[in-house]
DNA sequence: AAAAATATGTCAGCATTGTTGACATATTTT
DNA sequence: AAAATATGTCAACAATGCTGACATATTTTT
């Protein structure tokens, strides 16, 4: 049997699997036309995001094998969307970059998020901002939690070039 | 160029990313027991979740052609997790159930997922429940909202049976 | 300097799960 | 009787995971 508790974290759950299910929708028709999967778009994010990251976080980041994240890397990087530099400190390392046109596909890609989301906060309360962070990252592995809040906010320090 | 605000955003865009990441993670490995993967594991949630359904309505669900679908329910028909029986009204559907297997399978796979939005929902502030509901619910399409809604707490005026 | 460890890349094969297109069957609606 | 609907199935293919093995360059350790 179920307490209503639990009935009540079911419904959560299944809103996870809702909203997951269109967020990633848009971003899916736009790439079909360069000929390019969700694997691609979460590299061209996650670099554009990140700019200089070696491979090693980028695959902490995906938690996937490297042979998998090549095969995709190799797409992004012959289309001329992703460019790779040694590294200063360590030349075995493999610095990643979205070129302009990289660049100009990752903006492209989170235009329609950035706005599905806004239209969501504004509909919801106030605080549901906070609220939702709340939530989320402790959905995270709290092994991970500090790892994550450190890397998604860290572009906020960086100042904000035109 | 990119405001504060959609910086703001773009962070709870990768909250989503990785908080699905590692939500996932916890049945997989027991799906791996089974030899069962997570297409398995969707049909078997909403199967239990709506005992009874129809093959169309789980199509309209996952957002996935009948080809995939069948592959993978045929899989759980033959090792008596799901059971099919006509329907009563129109003898062309195919109402869909849980086995007392594939029911156990179920709840050993949604345990996990509770206890990690459990804890989470605890560490979060009071309140934090119904502003995760509002924004995830906002961030399906539109034109899904209602029947998502309707469908996610369909179960809570079921009686609780033992 | 030699050995070991690390970061990355690559080849080959395979598994899962998605797709399209075509066609078959049973049943219900028109 | 004809058309529409719900489901199932066959075949081919695509995207993206995986494992295992091995190669290269570079850095760290001994």
């Amino acid at each position: 049997m179920m307490t209503s508790r639990e009935q009540e974290v079911v419904e959560l759950i299944e809103l996870l699997f809702f909203a997951y299910r269109d967020f990633v929708s848009d971003p899916d028709e736009i790439l079909r036309d360069y000929g390019f999967g969700r694997a691609h778009h979460r590299i061209v994010h996650f670099v554009g995001r990140n700019p200089g990251i070696r491979v090693a976080e980028l695959l902490d980041i995906l938690r996937i094998t490297k042979q998998s994240l090549g095969r995709v890397l190799k797409d992004l990087i012959e289309s001329g969307h992703v460019e790779q530099r040694e590294g200063d400190s360590d030349r075995r390392h493999r610095l990643l970059f979205l070129t302009e046109k990289g660049e100009s596909l990752r903006r492209k890609l989170v235009g329609p998020q950035i706005e599905r989301f806004s239209a969501a906060l504004k509909a919801s309360g106030p605080g549901s901002t906070g609220a939702y962070r709340d939530v989320l990252l402790h959905l995270v592995n709290p092994e991970d939690r500090k790892e994550v809040e450190a890397r998604i906010s860290r572009n906020l320090a960086m100042p904000v070039l035109d």
